[in-house]
DNA sequence: GATAAATCCGACATACATGTCCGATTTAGA
DNA sequence: TCTAAATCGGACATGTATGTCGGATTTATC
């Protein structure tokens, strides 16, 4: 599972595929059209900006963009900040199993967590983008993504 | 991912199967066997029995035993008290999306998502239990499971 | 009947993720 | 040069999972 740190990096990261060309987007209207809470996705872009994912600009009309093209951009590069993307060597029992005998338990921990980071690593954000939303100008229909109250 | 309360469960779980025939095990001999904090698994231990998983026994020499033959118990009814097992109807974007109409974030969700509740609902504890330890008396190996320290 | 072993129950403590707030700094534009 | 828009950074609040503690109750054994 994501985090929900993870899912507005996520989001935030689709948003602004969808405005690759337009000047930065700042954080208060990303979080409008997201409808996240604002201040709590202020933090999660600066910290996505520490990580290299995001350039950001300061001062009057500054904002964030995308540091790579969207096609460049998988979800696991987006949301590694915040959730841990690596298959941990454990089992379903919470111990390290040694990966030279592993238990049955072991096993089938891997199985669904392959699949989980084999999903994570190799859907790009354009795999996500509706229609063709990728990488226009002036294309503004953001996806109908969270339920999120309005606070 | 399953939670801590929930690999606690699975662990109390497969340590009883291990002893399906001998007397109940309190909660305090299986944490020390398993090496978990003795309070939380105690409490872990009160809600698997309200939730039928176990039979619990009060006073001297009473303690814990299955509600059920290790065969006929999967990981998901152990755990279900404590880690939702549904497959959650929300893509990776964290909203409900509609089923008639899936984004292709939703799918991929999905994806992962059906390979966790499979795994969940198909593995017996007879399936993660060592060599032939399920069901005989006496047996008194311990798997050797977690890294918890001692406190 | 007294004692000790055990479940039960709730109150409290701690850790971390999430969310809010405010002040400092940068910068485009009037 | 002033103002407003924006990032930046840290302090604080809240919620939930985890962990700890103390007492009440049940019950086998002496």
């Amino acid at each position: 599972m994501l985090s929900r740190s993870g899912i507005y990096a996520l989001q935030a990261a689709l948003h602004l595929a969808q405005h690759a060309g337009d000047r930065p987007v700042s954080a208060a209207r990303m979080a409008e059209a997201l409808e996240v809470p604002r201040d709590y996705l202020a933090k999660v872009l600066r910290r996505l900006s520490k990580d290299g994912l995001l350039d950001s600009t300061r001062g009057v009309r500054g904002g964030y963009r995308l540091s790579a093209s969207p096609g460049e951009l998988t979800v696991d590069r987006v949301v590694r900040a915040f959730d841990d993307v690596q298959t941990p060597r454990q089992c379903l029992l919470g111990g390290p199993c040694h990966s030279d005998r592993p238990c049955p338990a072991h096993l089938r921990r891997l199985e669904w967590n392959e699949a989980r980071s084999r999903i994570l690593a190799e859907t790009k954000l354009t795999d996500l983008l509706p229609d063709g939303t990728g990488d226009r100008d002036g294309v503004d229909s953001p996806i109908q993504l969270s339920t999120n109250k309005r606070k």
